[in-house]
DNA sequence: CTCCGAATAGAACGATCGCTCTAGAGCGAT
DNA sequence: ATCGCTCTAGAGCGATCGTTCTATTCGGAG
């Protein structure tokens, strides 16, 4: 279950949790994931990789400007993390920190969910007019700043390290040149 | 163990495997830590806490240019993490990230630690002529992209993200205004 | 030498975890 | 009606983990 993952980790959250959480019983769950624990966890790392890409262009597409959009993306993220009460954001992050070095299988998902959010983020990056190399740097830099900002905002309870983060990124992302937007 | 405890993770290194490496039996580890594997992993987590604050003027006072500082201080993570196969190299990100919500001992200790962190680092750049509040907002930043493209780094095996991210924190170190330095 | 707390030493316990195994319910095809 | 297959159902297994317990050794004070 992407939610169980995504609040308490991998080694955290049990098949057996998972499986009353899904009302189903631990057979069940071994009929349809017979990888067990490390099969599910690379379905739901898959499946909120898909998810999440898509909130790049749901966030930045109101904003004309890409540097006000880069800063109310972060600034959302952190009312998000005040508001659950800092609550884990990202299971990708999360997983991805806790079993790289552990479970070579869970870690090469991981690499392909985050290898193509790069793809992803740094095309539209490109569509809104940033240089083709240019982007798929920005774009490693707002994903490693945001994930870094989770794990401190949530160890320090405090949403600063994501504000802080959010207006890091948008000075930044102001000094890359940036010709006219690709027409859609 | 502090080492086992950074490039294993909080979860994974067990009380009989510190023994091992400490050469002790386990009821020694229990007389001196009667708090057992949490207190451990405090102990671990404010020694390395003190030791990494002294790389910030290690690193960055070679460098009369506090942007090339930075940028030489991520390009120098980048080399270490692919000199040690892309081994973790902060257990106090990982950790945090690892038990930020399961235990909140040792979640209160990070936060320590990374408070302490964020004020001596922030101290250090108003001596090198960085105004009092943007420090602040400076030590944020870049510490949450470092520890954010570790995680990126580990999971991808490539130093990609940390070589991006010490672009764009140069980038945005200079946009910050910056005084002459107070004199030593 | 005697004594006593500190430290060493590791066997053993209870709990938990991922996973397997067996049994049966549901259901379409023949 | 009967077969065969998918899926449900959960008890139970082996392994592992953090921790506790008892026994023993060490070393300085009296």
């Amino acid at each position: 279950m992407a939610e169980l993952l995504r609040v308490q980790g991998y080694g955290a959250t049990g098949v057996k949790q998972v499986a009353a959480a899904a009302q189903a019983p631990i057979g069940s769950i071994y009929h349809h994931f017979p990888g067990g624990k490390r099969e599910i966890a690379a379905a739901v790392l898959r499946t909120t990789g898909a998810a999440y890409i898509q909130l790049v262009p749901l966030l930045l597409d109101p904003y004309d400007d890409l540097v006000a959009g880069v800063g109310a993306f972060f600034e959302a993220a952190a009312d998000d993390m005040e508001n659950t009460g800092w609550a884990n954001m990202c299971p990708v992050g999360t997983v991805t920190g806790e079993v790289a070095d552990s479970e070579p299988g869970i870690r090469a998902v991981a690499a392909e969910v985050i290898g193509s959010w790069v793809d992803d983020a740094s095309a539209y990056l490109v569509g809104r007019g940033v240089a083709d190399p240019d982007a798929r740097a920005v774009v490693f830099a707002m994903l490693g700043s945001l994930e870094g900002a989770f794990i401190l905002s949530r160890g320090l309870r405090s949403s600063e390290p994501l504000r802080a983060a959010g207006r890091a990124m948008a000075a930044y992302v102001a000094t890359v040149p940036q010709g006219a937007p690709a027409r859609s």
